[in-house]
RNA sequence: GCCGAUGUGGCGAAAUGGCAGACGCAACGGACUUAAAAUCCGUUUCCGGUAACCCGGAGUGCGGGUUCGAGUCCCGCCAUCGGCACCA
């Protein structure tokens, strides 16, 4: 860097006052129990999503949502509440398992470096992070616990009369491994195998890896599931109580897909026994059901399919199947599908109708199996036309007199309606609105055993094993192909030390290459899946009540506390970006209310408040990224601006849940800024060093700036609570502005400056308020112990307004009158005004609008 | 297609239904300086008029509506971004 001079010594000052915070352990929260705890102050718990360290380091993206929360806490402590505000490493997971494929290190050494790395990132930006709280999920202090808490789950099963779940041991039926929350399942998975492993829906992204952007493919396996469907509708209803953005709230119930109707059983002809089982949600178009699909996955196919059918089904089957998912839904314009040959009747009408197999029926939602109704839905019309199957209007916009018989049906084409009306052609339920229809018509099939109502969800369970190696491994061994859960003695359970981490290519996951590791006893081998990275970031919150516990996951005192509160989630702020909408946020509700209803947790909900920071682009306002050539490093800036410019420009940029470009001039004015609050009460003396001003004195301030510092206390705390940074920096460059002009500045006026802005810019903060102490003294200590500052309501109110004049909506002039004029009063001036007589000269008053203090409208024409 | 968010100067943005553009950037002009940087002061939505103080008009994506008064509320569009997407 050239030696140009700082406009502020910010390079002495910023690691200073780091180390002092180090040295000191400043922003340590003790737990209830230790002896420096305060049980008389409330407490506020304000979440960070904890990163992935990866090997690039910190970007501008990070530290937003990190300053955002670093200004709420320092401000929540100012304020009197036991602040937790800790910091964590999510640190298994895929980039580190390939990049230690690509150079033989080993992942526990590129993620320790990767740490350490992004450690000194943050110390550098001066958050206020406890930092003895410090977790890391690769830890095996850590990671025995989220073993733990997978056995619990395995341990669990979800008790649909009481909705909750419970220990197996209250399972009264025959089959356990059926009902756990932790199940195998032969499953068809993404397998990708460039990456040699299969990956999680939410991995892939049209038809290719989330990660390196390989082809996948569906393939059976056999895979650990996690019963999250049991949990949809308390995911659902429970979203209720919490303060998320609406947005996050409409993801996450679009997600879950509830939706309700109900499920029909139609017999197959030909076959006594049970029929096929369909889920709608339009029973009232029954009628219209003249066909009927099975997903090609169904197993029900092969017992249906007739002779002559046969070959074409299996063929079809084979072509299906060895399609990837992208194949089957991205690029499939038009549907397809066969006959099956055979029959089933339609429970409304004893009509017989042909049985399809095609791929636009999903097996995995609802039974696999639809009725399909062509007159009224879009898929099976658009299914019946390609394959002439017949088409009949079951709704229709207007109630229609009884004709008492149906009307034939229909050859294609005819109109598709998929909106709700009133029902024809449907002798049962003829002339009734949908929603009475529908209510009707499953009474009707409830009564005669031939149906009954049903939610259904588009929610699936949890996949949760990966085949690699830098994950927790299952506590689970097998013996006689039977599963069995490890005692909690023999956690944590360790990866083995590998040195070949390459997949195997065959689905078998990496730790299958530890031949004694995975050789548990006679008779009995170790699972040899790894967890996903969701595990760790599952709980990681209630790790940081109690970090080094080790009796349990969390102490149940400290628990309380931290999670403790009136509100159903206990985290009382969490920050981070909208991409875990979804999906982590979902996995982490979901554990946590499995371990609530086991009794280890005093909420159902473990995030009560959370907000999403918005992406920072590049200067050109597009993406950062390496090929673009826009990255901006943290370290560069803070280097040329220092940390609280970098700190401040970041929340003076605009809205946090906004995205938004980064500018450099931008940061350059924020530095402007603080430069001046320095100025206000450094001078340079004749050896260009920095002293304190002899303008600062024990000096009232003058009326109209203490008016702009009590707006300025009062903005800059609301501002905090609603997280609107940036305009709580507009209001204190407003106040610095004021402070500049004034021949002398008053120390108290200058003090409470210093507090206001010390969230957001602490180091500069502490520095100037250590000078003023060493000249003034108060004796209260750092600026971190200052108590948040109050307003004075008297200060604001103002003794005259000016009130604006409008004719006609138009501003035509500006009065000044006393605060408490009285309306007529201002009304009479008002009309007097000359300018006032000009604009209605020649017309006629009509109306005179007065709001005390603000304006008057005089209406006329 | 469905769900959600956003749209205001040259740029980032601000505005309990009540003076649109606070605050900052950039630009321009001035002061200080031998000079530059830094700093300080001023101007800056657009169009038109005036020698000038200033004066007039238009203006918050587009079209309607409610209201004395709309960036803000209601209805209908358009554009951009994000999510879901054969979910029966």
């Amino acid at each position: 860097m050239s030696e140009r001079r700082k406009p502020y010594p910010f390079h002495e000052i910023e690691p200073k006052w780091q180390q002092v915070w180090e040295r000191d352990g400043s922003f340590h929260a003790p737990n209830p129990g230790n002896s420096a705890f305060d049980p008389g102050k409330p407490k506020f718990y304000i979440l960070d999503m904890f990163p992935y360290p990866s090997g690039t380091g910190l970007h501008v993206g990070h530290p937003e949502g990190y300053t955002a929360t670093d200004i709420v806490a320092r401000y929540k402590r100012m304020c009197g509440f036991n602040v937790l505000h800790p910091m964590g490493w999510d640190a298994f997971g895929l980039p580190a398992e390939q990049y230690a494929i690509k150079s033989g290190q080993h992942p526990a050494i590129t993620t320790g470096e990767n740490i350490a790395k992004f450690k000194s990132q943050l110390k550098r930006i001066g958050f206020s992070y406890d930092w003895s709280r410090e977790i890391n999920t690769t830890d095996k202090g850590y990671f025995r616990w989220t073993q733990w808490i997978f056995l619990q789950i395995y341990h669990s099963w979800f008790n649909p009369e009481t909705q909750r779940a419970e220990p197996i041991s209250t399972y009264r039926g025959t089959d356990a491994d059926n009902v756990r929350l932790a199940y195998v399942a032969e499953v068809p998975v993404n397998w990708c195998a460039e990456l040699g492993t299969v990956l999680a829906n939410e991995e892939v992204i049209e038809g290719r890896s989330e990660v390196g952007g390989f082809p996948v493919v569906r393939r059976p396996m056999r895979q650990w599931m996690l019963r999250i469907t049991a949990f949809a509708e308390r995911l659902l209803d429970e979203l209720e109580g919490l303060d998320w953005p609406d947005s996050i709230k409409a993801l996450q119930r679009n997600w879950i897909g509830r939706s309700q109707g109900a499920e029909v059983e139609f017999p197959i002809v030909g076959t006594a026994g049970t029929g096929i089982r369909v889920f709608t949600t339009r029973p009232d178009t029954l009628y219209g059901a003249t066909y009927m699909v099975l997903a090609p996955e169904n197993p029900l196919v092969d017992a249906l399919t007739t002779g002559e059918q046969r070959d074409a089904v299996n063929s079809y089957r084979v072509e299906i199947g060895s399609k990837s998912d992208l194949e089957r839904t991205e690029l499939a314009k038009d549907k397809t599908g066969v006959s099956t040959g055979a029959f089933a009747i339609n429970p409304v009408n004893e009509q017989r109708i042909p049985i399809w197999i095609a791929d636009y029926v999903l097996m995995s939602y609802g039974t696999g199996a639809i009725m399909a109704v062509p007159a009224h839905d879009e898929r099976d019309f658009e299914f019946a036309q390609k394959y002439a199957l017949p088409i009949r209007e079951v709704v229709a916009d207007a109630p229609r007199a009884r004709n008492g018989g149906e009307a034939p049906c229909s050859l294609p084409p005819l109109v598709c309606t998929t909106g709700e009306g009133f029902a024809v052609n449907s002798p049962l339920i003829d002339g009734l609105p949908s929603p009475a229809a529908k209510r009707q018509i499953t009474e009707w099939l409830e009564e005669r055993g031939l149906g009954r109502r049903m939610i259904n969800y588009k929610l699936r369970d949890w996949l949760f094993s990966r085949q690699r190696y830098w994950g927790e491994p299952f506590p689970i061994v097998w013996r006689d192909g039977k599963h069995e859960a490890l005692p909690e003695s023999e956690l944590p359970l360790e990866p083995p030390p590998l040195d070949d981490f390459k997949p195997t290519g065959t689905g078998e996951p990496p730790l299958a290459k530890a031949k004694d590791w995975i050789h548990y006893s006679e008779g009995a081998m170790r699972e040899t899946n790894t967890m996903p990275q969701w595990a760790g970031s599952c709980w990681y919150y209630l790790r940081f009540c109690d970090p080094t516990n080790n009796q349990c996951f969390v102490g149940e005192e400290a628990e309380r506390y931290w999670m403790g509160g009136p509100r159903p989630g206990g985290v009382d702020l969490y920050v981070g970006g909208t991409e875990h909408a979804v999906l982590h946020l979902l996995y982490a509700r979901f554990w946590h209310k499995v371990l609530f209803d086991l009794g280890y947790l005093s909420k159902p909900e473990p995030f009560q408040r959370l907000v999403n920071q918005g992406i920072i682009l590049g200067e050109d306002g597009q993406k950062m990224s390496k090929s673009r050539g826009n990255v901006v490093n943290p370290d560069d800036v803070i280097d040329e601006h220092g940390a609280d410019a970098f700190r401040c420009y970041e929340m003076f940029m605009g809205p946090l849940e906004q995205m938004k470009p980064w500018s450099m001039n931008g940061v350059e004015g924020v530095s402007r800024f603080l430069a001046r609050v320095w100025r206000l009460m450094m001078e340079e003396n004749q050896a260009g060093k920095w002293v304190l001003s002899a303008a600062v004195a024990h000096a009232p301030a003058e009326k109209a700036q203490l008016k702009v510092l009590h707006a300025t206390i009062k903005k800059v705390g609301e501002d905090i609570e609603t997280l609107s940074f940036n305009t709580a920096i507009s209001q204190m460059m407003i106040l610095v502005n004021s402070l500049t002009i004034a021949p002398v500045r008053s120390l108290a006026a200058l003090r409470t400056l210093l507090v206001l802005l010390n969230p957001f810019a602490p180091h500069v903060t502490s520095e100037l308020w250590e000078t003023l102490e060493q000249k003034f003294g108060s004796g209260t200590g750092d600026i971190a112990a200052q108590t948040w500052p109050s307003y004075d309501e008297q200060m604001l109110i103002e003794d005259e307004v000016t009130v604006v004049i409008q004719v006609n909506g138009k501003v035509r002039d500006k009065i000044i009158v006393p605060m408490d004029a009285p309306a007529q009063e201002v009304e009479k001036v008002a009309l007097e005004s000359a300018k006032v007589k000009e604009a209605i000269a020649g017309k006629t008053v009509r109306k005179v609008v007065v709001v005390p203090k603000k304006l008057v409208n005089v209406v006329a024409n």
